[in-house]
DNA sequence: ACTATATTTAACCAATTAGTTAAACTAAAT
DNA sequence: ATTTAGTTTAACTAATTGGTTAAATATAGT
């Protein structure tokens, strides 16, 4: 086998064990489905990583490391504060439509071992958007803004971006919205949820 | 034992059962724990909850039920659409204050079993908020308010209401907060959320 | 006192499951 | 041709776990 074919191999290995994880969670992962999933056997699942828990802690560690230089990185560009806004909303909603695995992944192991999660979060290099929160702070001074804690923006934008892709089968289930319907309307919300963000920020 | 002490144990089981959902999610959780922290043995567990299911479901759905009753009933009432938003979001999150349990042990299943999940609510009375979604399309109509989505607002507010509660032990690792100063940060949300939605609301 | 029910103890079973092992096979690389 | 590494098959093990059972004990209500 070439060496392309094993990176092929390990790699399907990482989407299946990811998508099996994301459906049942850690505890509810077997690495038999995973095996199956990825086309290949369970002697072979272990030949490539040796148990359960490094193998859901590698893919952790990657969907960390690719949210942070996927997104976060642009909260510490040079951008003036309302265009980083809209720049990071879409960038970030476009984002988790193409890695919708990414939140679910986290969020089912998100009671499990806080701490060992947060110190994954430092070693991916995700920490507080200093930029961000001094741009906030230097606005609100200068009275362009209204008086606003930096932490409870940040957390508005994560929510209103973050939110949807989370409860969409209850939103879904309850509203009655097909899935293509759903999509378009998260497409929607790349153009809104900053202007709904800045609108909160202008004095009335 | 008197029928007061036999509600007592059904409900130290239904309390600790709950702790150790939300711990560690349907899959991870052992019915010998349950029993250990509700304070019995596993054979009284299983004399009062047939099986691992039955016990689990009947406490989503009195969360579900609690959600219902607790709050959404308050988007069907008469109020005017302001002072609405004003009284749901305050009351919502304190709500989730004083039921922190609730949002974690739905978000760990929300992967699992996505249409039981939803019959679930249905059952629960859980469904859209015609009243409210009925009066934004009425103030929009009469030029009161900016030309909004309700499904996009109603998504807004539960967005705000509840996200910070999800990522709580991720906000708080990532931006160094206390327990008690993320419990303020919520606090303070309960006034600020509907200011942010009624200003995204009023024109410009 | 008698009954019915709550509770404990302790052993047990059957199924599942993470992980191992060894032998055989395949194919690329040298 | 030989080596090396990827891969399969198939059986196995050791531990865990949901659930059961039966016998003993406790206790409240009658």
């Amino acid at each position: 086998m070439s060496e392309h074919e094993m990176q092929n191999t390990r790699e399907s290995i990482l989407i299946a064990a990811r998508n099996v994880f994301v459906k049942k969670g850690y505890a509810g992962a077997r690495m038999q489905e995973i095996a199956d999933e990825a086309g290949i056997n369970k002697a072979l699942l272990h030949y490539y990583f040796k148990n359960k828990e490094t193998l859901f802690e590698m893919i952790l560690f990657e969907a960390l490391k690719t949210i942070q230089s996927g997104i976060l990185v642009v909260l510490e560009s040079e951008m003036d504060l309302f265009e980083k806004i809209r720049f990071f909303c879409s960038r970030y909603i476009s984002f988790l439509q193409s890695n919708t695995y990414l939140v679910s992944f986290i969020l089912n192991e998100i009671n499990r071992d806080q701490e060992k999660l947060v110190k994954y979060f430092t070693r991916a290099g995700i920490k507080a958007p200093e930029k961000l929160m001094i741009q906030i702070e230097e606005e609100t001074l200068k009275g362009n803004i209204r008086k606003t804690d930096p932490r409870q923006l940040v957390l508005n934008i994560l929510s209103l971006c973050i939110f949807p892709f989370i409860a969409r089968p209850i939103v879904k289930g309850v509203f009655r919205i097909q899935e293509k319907e759903y999509n378009e309307l998260i497409e929607r919300r790349k153009k809104e949820v900053p202007e709904w963000i800045i609108s909160s920020l202008k004095k009335e």
